[in-house]
DNA sequence: CTTGACCCTGTAGCGACCACAGGGTCCATA
DNA sequence: TATGGACCCTGTGGTCGCTACAGGGTCAAG
């Protein structure tokens, strides 16, 4: 049997654009397995590793939460279910998305709105404030 | 002189939909000054209490940070400053929320094609976790 | 043998709260 | 007057997903 080739924490942050913290961080959360240490306890790192962090990554540039990658490894690894389970976390984040995405819009109107009454005069008559500020008494 | 009418944490809370928590935490952050208290060290809000926490729960609803909100409530007690401060932080704002709406809808995108691909199959072929998967060696 | 780049653990901080625990206060009712 | 329950107090710890130290150890090059 050949040995793996492994690789420091520092490289396989470089390769992923992760920072050394959020790997360890990964860890401590039960993301990723903790790796075999060298003599000198390092962190040794294998091809397993830069294949399920890239993973994590590119999950999290979609914005799926920790607890949905957890969920979508887990699911990963059993290969010979059905896949709907996978296909149901990802309409769940789109769902999720949608609404973000149409609370910022609405949000996005209210706020034009307000910049559009700007008259640039005085503090004191600012509309801006005017429309944050509760009805005078 | 009369005395003025004062109410306890808890009107203040649903006078304007905050929890109570939430206000105290105001306090020690500095946002709603320290109210004077009863005898039985109870806060005793006023008429000013109430409309400076309803201004920060309406620029709070607009998505204004707490330190935006912060130079907002120090801008609107400069009555006679000209409102150049205030409109540039709704402009911020507003840019800020653009570009959210932008990075939420190019993840959209990606996320719903990913989605299109699923054959509702086997996750050993699953599409999804193979895009999110590295290439496999 | 020293320098400097890397690595280790552990802890604290961010923003904007929320949720207790373990007490004190107040008021209406019995 | 006693009691019960609704309210209030402070202080601490948790959330999410990291980031940033502090105070050390390891390792390879010069």
């Amino acid at each position: 049997m050949e040995t793996e080739t492994t690789f420091n924490i520092g490289i396989l942050a470089k390769a992923t654009g992760t920072k050394v913290e959020t790997i360890r961080w990964y860890e401590r959360v039960g993301l990723l397995s903790a790796p075999d240490r060298t003599s000198g306890n390092y962190r040794a790192y294998g091809a397993a590793h830069l294949g399920r962090l890239s993973f994590i990554r590119r999950a999290r540039d979609l914005g799926f939460s920790l607890d949905q990658i957890r969920t979508l490894l887990d699911v990963a690894g059993q290969q010979d279910l059905p896949c709907e389970a996978v296909d149901a976390i990802a309409r769940e984040h789109l769902e999720e998305v949608d609404r973000k995405i149409a609370d910022l819009q609405a949000l996005r109107r209210e706020l034009d709105s307000l910049i559009g009454q700007c008259r640039h005069g005085r503090v004191a008559e600012c509309r801006i404030i005017e429309a944050l500020a509760p009805s005078k008494t």
